[in-house]
DNA sequence: AGCAACATTGTCCCGAAGGACTAGATAACA
DNA sequence: TGTTATCTAGTCCTTCGGGACAATGTTGCT
């Protein structure tokens, strides 16, 4: 398999891609659409000027093209595959990261941040018609002493404070939390926080 | 990698499926949900009575579950992956698909046949809309560093994930949101968390 | 040259968070 | 009447998150 990273001349190759691929070649945008064949696994980093056009071309071609972003985002993610990427990432991933993603596309499968993922699915669903099993639905699983203390979370409150404002001991409200992880299948307060919420650099495209 | 064919007990397993995995377990439903690990790569037929609560309940565990249907259909795939499913795809694809589906997802990626790809792509840039270069100003204050670290924690990771994914020393992570709690003035990740994300319950109503 | 900001990492230490295990009290329900 | 779900709460223990203090190297600006 052999690994491009894109990189426009002048500029430095991320040091990141070269541990995950210790033998990749290195092209500039030019020379790649000169040299890639179908096949190849090309690396294009999204702060190019012209990537977009880059990795349609390359992909048209059968190379597989994958695009990593300093700043990931769902649109430009979007952009990405439809021009025929066929993973997306954070340019910094880990070299293990890069591998499976590298292992992953290059056998038909899409390689994009779980986040991504769902973001596809519940759009779609909701496209398709029916409603999804989402945020207050997610909340009738919980009994109410249970929603109670994921709300004051969402709010930011610490156990200690939870408790104050329950009248509860603070042991109770972890069992409380206990049973909300186990139903949910989280891992942690940070994740229930994330679940119950949409980050607001995304609000203004999903709400609308 | 442990490869596991659900079959309801007294039927036949898919010969197709074995002619991809030679030495795969057959187990019934019940048996699975005792026997199936973390890390196990699970085949799950979409004609079981209750496939969805078994697809969830595995891959909740860690198992890796492709569900495999005679009648692929995208309102059934999207039903598959989310419930935790990794791949989905006609139940009597060729052994090489088969082989290509087990290699791709575990490996984190996802495996659905491209046509399905294609739709969640359209849907979700349809809900998407137009475009806005917006960020929230919060981020501006904080230099790349810290918002790359602000951005993985609001996607629920723990520092020692975050300190992987950039590939810096969990001390590290520590150090930039110290500097991200002391420049916004907070006290911990859940009021960043907080800060950088509107509950889903106040975008619709109720709840309380 | 010098200073300021940033990125990196270390050690020590402590409180918060969460799991494992247990258990009493209530209420609903077959 | 036994059973199940819920709320409560205790101990013990481990891990995670974060502050204090110190240090190194780089970059950029004056």
């Amino acid at each position: 398999m052999v690994q491009v990273f894109i990189c426009p001349s002048g500029k430095e190759e991320v040091p990141r891609w070269r541990e995950a691929f210790g033998d990749a070649l290195t092209q500039d945008p030019d020379q790649a659409l000169q040299e890639v064949a179908s096949g190849d696994c090309v690396w294009v980093p999204s702060r190019l000027a012209n990537w977009h056009q880059l990795v349609a071309t390359l992909s048209q071609r059968g190379a597989i093209v994958c695009v990593l972003s300093l700043a990931p985002d769902a649109r430009e993610a979007l952009d990405a595959l439809g021009a025929g990427a066929r993973g997306y990432a954070h340019a910094l991933s880990s070299p293990e990261v890069l591998r499976q993603m590298s292992l992953v596309t290059s056998h038909n499968g899409v390689w994009v941040y779980p986040e991504l993922m769902a973001q596809f699915l519940s759009t779609t669903w909701q496209a398709l018609g029916e409603p999804e099993p989402d945020e207050s639905e997610v909340l009738q699983a919980l009994t109410q002493r249970e929603r109670a203390v994921a709300l004051l979370v969402t709010r930011g409150r610490s156990n200690k404070e939870i408790a104050q404002e329950l009248c509860i001991a603070e042991r109770t409200v972890k069992a409380h939390l206990g049973a909300i992880y186990r139903k949910l299948g989280l891992r942690g307060r940070a994740q229930l926080l994330v679940k119950l919420s949409v980050p607001k650099a995304e609000l203004h495209h999903s709400m609308n």
